[in-house]
DNA sequence: ACTCCTCCATACGGTGACGTACGGTCTCGA
DNA sequence: TCGAGACCGTACGTCACCGTATGGAGGAGT
């Protein structure tokens, strides 16, 4: 909207071409024409295309900081994790990030991130079993059989062969973390 | 080995060029010096690039037919679906292609083979479990949690979060499809 | 030996993306 | 008002890949 624009402006279509084209379509002129400028605006804000595709990387990372921010007001754990599944199967716009990002782990930057942010949400999950009483070993385990199956489902959603249903898919997961689907 | 190729062979390496780097890595000139010739060999075989990706496609689509019709050598249901699950955690080849296409749907070709690939092994498992007793719609809600595991322990190995483990991965699933984890 | 056909190499033009050079416009403070 | 810096457009060189054109090596049949 407004006619100058920020490298975060630049971060933010980047990661909006990633989500939708992957990796290869964070690309300067085509994210340029999405912007609705030219390239020279580009080189003004960035050194490089690895520079855009790593602003993209960090503004995706900072999401999920964000979400569990955002799960630190709840007190119940039991509510957290309730809240996070939901959000998670919800919007899809995270999975397809996600399963974009996996696919093309070779890169090594690309690598580097996903291994962090996946960690980070595989341990954080994992801390909240583990404060409602599961012993660690079995907490991971749980979280990564539903993480796993978090982007498993992403990917039967993706090829059409599953509709997508958050509610029962939320319920389902909750089950398998041991943990009471209803919160009363 | 051969001094001529055949298409056949440029579909072999196309299909490992896919493997690993993507839709993107069946390019002609790399798969060329892949296979110590030039482009004037590809284009006496090919018409053009698609060709070779549907091509590769095709090959993809023949393994699968081929790793279900050696399973019909075995009489008993259990022992086909505990032998394909083994097969299919096993190798990991597999599970790479998958997600490299799932991730490419966007491609009408790709998507067209994609759900194509995937229906043909959802049903047949499907029908493996119909003919043990199963209903239909518990049998196919079942599969599909079972594939979409498979993707996403395919996901969570590529990253690093979790150390393949075939047996016991093949375990889980044949509980998870309500059959006995061992065939006595 | 001659010839046709198969398979491949080389050379070329075309396209899209990266990155650079340079000049233009707008804003803000002195 | 005026100069400096922020921001952007345009033109260009380069590179990787696609696809075409053309011709050459080598075997099979006559």
């Amino acid at each position: 909207m407004a006619e100058r624009l920020s490298a975060d402006d630049w971060a933010e279509a980047a990661l909006a071409a990633l989500a939708e084209g992957g990796l290869a379509a964070v690309a300067v002129e085509p994210v340029a024409v999405r912007l609705g400028v030219s390239k020279g605006s580009f080189y003004w804000h960035f050194a490089n295309r690895q520079s855009l595709v790593e602003a993209a990387l960090r503004r995706w990372e900072a999401e999920t900081e964000q979400v569990i921010a955002r799960l630190e007001f709840l007190d119940d754990p039991v509510a957290r994790m309730r809240s996070l599944l939901e959000r998670a199967f919800g919007g899809g716009q995270d999975a397809a990030i996600s399963f974009r990002l996996i696919s093309e782990v070779d890169d090594a930057v690309v690598a580097e991130v996903v291994r962090r942010v996946s960690e980070r949400r595989i341990t954080y999950m994992q801390d909240m079993l583990c404060e409602l009483g599961q012993p660690p070993e079995e907490a991971r385990r749980r979280v990564l059989a539903a993480y796993g199956s978090y982007l498993g489902m992403a990917a039967l959603v993706r090829i059409g062969a599953m509709d997508e249903a958050p509610r029962s898919l939320a319920d389902l997961a909750m089950a398998e973390l041991g943990l009471p689907a209803e919160p009363t």
